[in-house]
DNA sequence: TATAAAGGTGAATCCGCAC
DNA sequence: AGTGCGGATTCACCTTTAT
């Protein structure tokens, strides 16, 4: 098992082969079945540039179900039971996805609620605006107690006051979004690092190894980097992995807060 | 079926009663099946007054699902064509209750998340502060796409701006909160009227039924006699049905906001 | 150079009727 | 069921262009 890689594979085969009790970390990002039909123009005409990958279409609930058990499994599986796992969704997926994990005997510690604070709005006005995403934050199941919680660092990330699970994080833009030789978005779901940032800051040591099944350009692996954690990717689209490999490779700064202390054990 | 009225019985055996789609609007607070093992107390050694009630004890997933399919079911059956429903959880359930309504086919329209303003904080320092609950806002149906939604009130109820999917409402304390005679809080869940504001001023209309099948306090009931809907209430416990009625008795002022003009359909 | 205006865009289950 | 068309509909943030 090579830390600090990208393993260009299928998601599920390639985390068979990752043994029992070895994973601190799991970030997974896993594809939100958003079940897009017809083309959406805001009201000035432009069309919305919408996920309209064929990574992100299962042809039922079933389907979809049947694929989060297979990779939901293998992470109970490599993780250590002092770890913990997250995983984001949208409500096209999380329903489903929570349902899974509490299914598998996962032990939901938080619901995280990403509250952007620039969400598309419903330009159609036929609901309110879908301003957060969910993350639940998992230990390995009830009975493991140990996992990692730097709760006094995220008291002081928080400006003194014990954080909650709703974090107001922009979207990915900018500078941040990757972009590729066309000079467009290179993934369409890229994350903010600021996402990362906390979860691999509040529930993980340095040192860590942190796995990433859906690794897309990489933001697990470049928030571990500036973090001083180890990062294993899994990534099915090699072009997507160049794209990765670059950003990570070119990371010589880390986050100054890198050396916040850490909670004692 | 007589409205504004408060149906004493067992909720799935009363909702049986009610006929096929007349129904105009659902709001559901089932139990949140928390699996409250231990007692939990705060760090200066006061015990915390959670939920502890039998109505919220199920043996096993298993049965609190089989519970939820059994009530979806019938509030899919007497929901109106143009009608919604919401159905409020916390992580504890809601995966669950999400699972379930999208296997029986409702449409979730938002997922909107309740940002309580003053939670009560993680005493162990071994979480996040949980700081939300969750609302499921759902259609029918894929095919249905006539629910009421009253977008521009809603804009105007929000400042000018599109309403997100993100509410910052505090608990229901104070005045607000119904006592016993023994001076403790009547109810150990009872909710914000201004959360079931909110959800009765955007998605119905006056003169709708508003039906709400875990009843408890009346909250619902109270909020919609406000906004000069309708309601129907079912409830187990007699003792809530009493200080129900007592609470929505003593109604002669409205939301001065009541007489906001609804959308034009 | 600084400021202002204009343009682009984001994990989106986003219309309703007539023919 | 599919197509075509009239008409109603958007927020925060960032980049590019204009003044």
């Amino acid at each position: 098992m090579e830390i600090n890689s990208i393993i260009h594979g299928d998601c599920i085969e390639e985390l068979k082969k990752i043994p029992d009790d070895s994973i601190d970390l799991i970030f997974a990002d896993p594809p939100y079945n958003m079940q897009l039909k017809n083309a959406l123009y805001r009201p000035n005409n432009t069309k919305v540039d919408g996920v309209n990958d064929e990574w992100d279409k299962f042809a039922s609930f079933s389907e979809y179900d049947d694929f989060c058990v297979l990779w939901l499994k293998e992470c109970k599986r490599i993780l250590k039971n002092t770890g913990s796992i997250w995983v984001i969704g949208s409500y096209h997926n999380i329903f489903r996805v929570g349902n899974i994990m509490l299914n598998l005997g996962f032990w939901i510690l938080n619901d995280i609620t990403w509250h952007k604070t620039n969400p598309m709005p419903n330009f159609m006005g036929t609901r309110f605006t879908n301003a957060t995403e969910t993350l639940l934050w998992c230990s390995k199941g009830e009975q493991f107690k140990k996992y990692t919680f730097n709760h006094k660092m995220m008291k002081k990330y928080n400006g003194g006051k014990q954080m909650t699970s709703v974090w107001k994080i922009g979207l990915c833009t900018g500078e941040e979004r990757i972009k590729g030789e066309d000079g467009k978005k290179a993934h369409s779901t890229q994350k903010p690092e600021e996402l990362l940032k906390r979860l691999i800051l509040s529930t993980s040591k340095q040192g860590d190894i942190i796995l990433d099944p859906f690794f897309g350009t990489g933001t697990t692996g470049a928030a571990a980097k500036k973090l001083k954690r180890s990062y294993i990717g899994i990534e099915k689209e090699e072009n997507y992995i160049s794209l990765a490999k670059k950003r990570i490779d070119a990371i010589e700064n880390f986050f100054p807060e890198a050396d916040w202390k850490e909670d004692e054990r």
